[in-house]
DNA sequence: CGTCAAATTGATCGACTTCAATGCTCGTGG
DNA sequence: CCACGAGCATTGAAGTCGATCAATTTGACG
């Protein structure tokens, strides 16, 4: 009872990345650099020469890494795998607000508070870097670089937070679901993958949160997609196609989809 | 060519506000404490005693904080006004991501590229601390209490993100708005002022921007909201008559509005 | 007083939701 | 080994809420 599915490689070279893309500028040369500046190394997951205690946690498939409502005690950083965050309302709805690859931070939410407001639970085979909240508040002087670091990763989830407020403003369903890939694909990149060919971690029910429409909706969605040739859709394996097409698609503002010059094709 | 509108009392005991709220646990007290750490006196705008050099700026009604794309100089603290911050699609939709009233932080998104990834304009007369990033990133050393407090503050900002993510799915506009109301009214509270009766600094089009839906639908839930006597409307003046009604219609999640027994009041 | 933007209200239309049925994959147990 | 069930996914049909277009009113300001 392994991994379900064909995961290869991850413990190779997975801290020692190259210097990354910053072409686009994005996160990914921040998320490096924490990863660096953390001193931590994949091969055994301990942490020599680093400035401050970090330990490794290993999270199940299905596993939550902290439930809604729990005490803080931690922040976590993505080693390996996959999460999605999420906040239950009194009807038991499950919003997602987001989901977390190799790199990225869990648990900044937590800090004003001191209460997890949302629920983390792994979608695969997962591990983290836990770095407690006593530690982290004691970085300020035994690792500034470090503590800047998590200032932009905190700024990063903020930018990532307005993008997602304004995909659920007056976007079409094919549009939400562009961005998504988009979005998802450049998360593969940064992280060394291929940016063409995915494999989709969450269900559908759980991308239908994210974008704030219904799960039939988004199956329809993807539909429209595979009939306007920009990707094609293979359960949860999708590849793009056609990405000008798909940035077209999802950079479109304003209702209605227009498939390319294909009228009907039944 | 003072204030526009009956604003009291701005420069009486602003900073040395007492414990606030405490009991919904919420930002006030992050806020206050903040501003007690920055050292500053509302009275004079000085920044004494405070390790950090710190600035006031005027800006005009309708004027700019920072332009989108403008290069980060600075984080601010608003210290009296109101700002919206919004991002501009492609098409020239302006995308509204939040409001921001006393006490609240503008500028954290830009940490991590350096560029101001929104523009904050003010809605009415208004100032704002100044903190240069220089300062901020020299912070860790010279002021430790105040790096946690702005960990805090954006860890706030994560939290409302959140809100608004959730907000904008699967919710009937009247409870977009009564959400939008009760948030409001608590800001209000915050800052030591009524909760029950609100003065919108924002225009109808800047509310439907924020929570995804048109103004003409902002308009159409306020008169429901009327109708079914949670509140009272004259042009941007709010009354809530019945808070526990309109938490109630705030809390529903899913479609449809109902509206307490009245059938139809022509 | 005239102009302009904000705001309200109405009518129509469409995209998404909802309810419902079927396929598909995978894990369990007969 | 195959049947069975459960969850995920796809597709269809009907209803609805909000978007859109349009007209009117109100208020602010020169």
């Amino acid at each position: 009872m392994r991994d379900s599915m064909q995961v290869q490689d991850r413990q190779a070279h997975a801290v020692c990345l190259p210097p990354v893309v910053t072409s686009n500028g994005h996160t990914s040369d921040n998320m490096a650099r924490l990863m660096q500046l953390l001193g931590v190394d994949a091969h055994d997951g301990r942490a020599h020469g680093s400035p401050v205690p970090i330990t490794v946690q290993r999270v199940g498939a299905g596993e939550p890494l902290y439930q809604e409502g729990a005490q803080a005690r931690a922040i976590f950083i993505v080693q390996a795998g996959t999460f999605k965050t999420f906040r239950s309302s009194d009807d038991g709805y499950e919003q997602v607000v987001g989901f977390a690859g190799r790199g990225e931070v869990l648990g900044f939410d937590a800090l004003s508070l001191g209460l997890h407001p949302t629920c983390a639970v792994a979608l695969d085979e997962s591990s983290v870097y836990v770095l407690s909240l006593t530690a982290l508040y004691s970085l300020a002087e035994r690792a500034p670089a470090l503590d800047r670091s998590l200032l932009m990763a905190m700024s990063s989830q903020l930018q990532r937070f307005a993008d997602l407020v304004g995909l659920k403003s007056a976007v079409s369903a094919e549009a939400r679901l562009g961005r998504f890939l988009l979005q998802y694909a450049q998360g593969m990149m940064s992280q060394g993958q291929s940016s063409r060919r995915l494999y989709l971690r969450m269900t559908r029910r759980d991308i239908a949160s994210y974008l704030g429409i219904t799960h039939e909706t988004v199956s329809r969605a993807f539909t429209n997609l595979v009939r306007a040739r920009y990707v094609s859709v293979a359960r949860r394996e999708i590849e793009i196609l056609d990405i000008d097409g798909l940035k077209a698609c999802a950079r479109s503002t304003r209702r209605r989809f227009e498939a390319p010059g294909l009228t009907a094709s039944h």
